[in-house]
DNA sequence: TGCCAGGCCGGGT
DNA sequence: ACCCGGCATGGC
């Protein structure tokens, strides 16, 4: 079995079980940054709170960012977690965005992907699946999301090595599947949708996954 | 009710 | 080059 049959296996199993995801959960592509940093390893019910608290406050915005104070911010966004990281986080986000864009995401998304991808990896908080969600997802750029789930899903079922790094997984996807933003959109959202539902931690196997017969 | 969530960084070995 | 503790809330 080649691996790009297995990866459109997977693929298939999950959109038949799941259907369209329609990622991000976002209104605008500045509302999916702001959502890929406080999602660090973040219940996302905790992170649509503190969204929500944002867009009451009238702050989700990146000139707004730019100029509140970092304690300000972080009473804002408790709700997700790691608050005080998460809002110096967004202000190195926005201050580069602010500084060097003119607040506009069009102009950070123009240009080579992967020298994008390098300038945002750049900002002091911002990881390779942080940065990657904001590509492909604020961006709509065809990078491969790898999280926490895509790891534990492919690992159990021996698809992986336990030891394996992001970029080998990235790879994997993007050297077996066509680079196509909204493949990877709906796959990535996917492999999350299961996660959450079957692929749990602590359980050695799922018998009810739609991924069981795999 | 404890464990977990759509990570990342910095310091120690 | 790895490994680990710290960061913190709220859902279930």
């Amino acid at each position: 079995m080649k691996i790009y049959q297995i990866l459109y296996e997977i693929y298939e199993k999950l959109y038949s079980y799941f259907g369209p995801q329609k990622w991000w959960p976002a209104q605008t592509p500045f509302e999916v940054c702001v959502g890929a940093i406080l999602t660090q390893n973040a219940n996302w019910k905790n992170v649509k709170k503190a969204i929500e608290n944002l867009k009451n406050n009238n702050f989700l915005d990146p000139v707004k960012i730019y100029k509140i104070s970092k304690d300000d911010l972080a009473k804002i966004i408790k709700s997700s977690g790691f608050y005080n990281l998460k809002a110096k986080r967004l202000k190195e986000f926005v201050k580069i965005l602010v500084e060097e864009y003119e607040g506009d995401l069009n102009k950070l998304f123009s240009g080579d992907i992967y020298k994008i991808r390098e300038k945002l990896l750049s900002i002091k908080g911002l990881g390779k699946e942080t940065v990657d969600s904001i590509l492909l997802y604020a961006g709509n750029l065809p990078i491969f999301v790898v999280d926490t789930y895509t790891y534990r899903i492919l690992l159990r079922h021996n698809l992986i090595p336990e030891q394996i790094t992001y970029d080998e997984i990235q790879n994997l996807f993007m050297e077996h599947l066509p680079l196509d933003s909204r493949l990877f959109n709906e796959y990535h959202a996917l492999l999350v949708a299961c996660g959450k539902n079957f692929c749990k931690k602590r359980e050695p196997f799922c018998e009810t996954c739609p991924l069981k017969d795999l």
